[in-house]
DNA sequence: AAACGCTTCATTGTATACAAAAAGAGATTT
DNA sequence: AAATCTCTTTTTGTATACAATGAAGCGTTT
């Protein structure tokens, strides 16, 4: 892993947190590099939109209930309108594709992993493999480009909600009912179903948020 | 301009073309710079989707007819949501700035400019700036800063069709229904004749497109 | 003559020194 | 006491040297 991927972690798993200074000399020390490599996965990560850039340096994003909301709106629009399209441009080796995603995700969410924060890992990583290959399916390399920008900034605040099971099945429910249409050819109903599908993960989100806030 | 800007000038004009190669030794003597300026705008320019990494160095993005066409549905489904967004939250500001913007386009485009070249870009940047105080007004930044990404790519093919002026007639129209809309918050119209625009300059772009490679 | 490996060359990756610019502290003026 | 000005310190911007790596050409082997 590169500095840049491992200051991405460290940004999502919170080893910094929302409003930490970041300077380059500090960093160079931290990761044992020199600046150049430094910067370069500063200007990434603030085009990724996971840090704020000041006058002289940078500071850790903070996201506001207000953009978690608009965050994950735009993300149902855009994987909405991917799935639509998969619809239509879906090939058998999409669908099986999609279908073998899922099922691994199944498998996931049903096991009691050994470690708790491996095994959140593991979910979203699957998650997160189901909606790529959906996505993939769309063969518009330009929406997939924009998805994968607004996909990142999540990660940094639902480390934790992804806990209740019963959101998880759910989870699962849904994935299935977007493959049935996107097998179907029925774009719209792939289209509505991905919208419910992000907007239930935008709620438990915002409510773990409140919840957690009081 | 620093020296992001004025490559990313060089490729909106033309000065480079799809397919060229990008070395950084190169453009350190074009430029006049050394190569760490030189790295830092490459980077940039390729989170732009301006050119695209080889494994080693850059070329000049190519855009096929299908790359156009998905471009700009995607540009649309984004804008028509961002004024959807508008004729929600838009102040008095908002609304003054909109038709002030449209009536700076329409002095322009009703202007029969000395030099052509220099009237497109007039042009252009009026277009723009209209396009700007609409998305503003969504008060949707995550929003905006995609719509920015999107936004950038149609520079590079059509500096050139802007010039019926049948065209730019249809483009003030338009504004001004979607600027009634966004005033009367109704938002569905707000979206589709946004959606409507910018499919007119899509099938302009293309139907050019067509005729000049024939 | 084709395939493989070796050598050389071109190009990017990294480190670091120096220049420029912004921020902060302290003194001076009003 | 508030404001401004300057000097010092901190931090980023730029240039450049060196290291690493991938690409291309060449010769040797089969």
């Amino acid at each position: 892993m590169n500095v840049y991927e491992r200051m991405k972690q460290a940004l999502i798993t919170g080893k910094y947190k929302p409003g930490d200074r970041l300077t380059e000399e500090a960093l160079t020390e931290e990761w044992k590099v020199s600046r150049t490599p430094i910067r370069s996965a500063l200007k990434q990560l603030e085009f990724d939109g996971l840090i704020t850039p000041l006058k002289r340096g940078y500071i850790v994003r903070s996201f506001s209930q207000n953009d978690i909301r608009q965050i994950y709106d735009v993300r149902s629009l855009l994987e909405g309108y991917a799935a639509s399209l998969s619809a239509i441009h879906r090939t058998e080796q999409d669908l099986s594709d999609m279908h073998k995603a899922n099922e691994d995700f199944k498998t996931i969410i049903m096991s009691r992993g050994t470690n708790k924060t491996e095994h959140i890992q593991d979910v979203l990583k699957k998650n997160h493999k189901f909606h790529d290959t959906v996505i993939r399916a769309s063969k518009d390399p330009h929406t997939e480009d924009l998805i994968r920008k607004v996909v990142v900034l999540p990660l940094v605040f639902h480390s934790f909600y992804w806990f209740e099971q019963r959101g998880l099945e759910q989870s699962f429910e849904l994935h299935e009912v977007i493959i049935r249409a996107i097998e179907d050819q029925d774009s719209a109903r792939a289209r509505s179903a991905m919208h419910e599908h992000i907007y239930q993960g935008r709620d438990r989100v915002l409510e773990q948020l409140k919840r957690s806030d009081l």
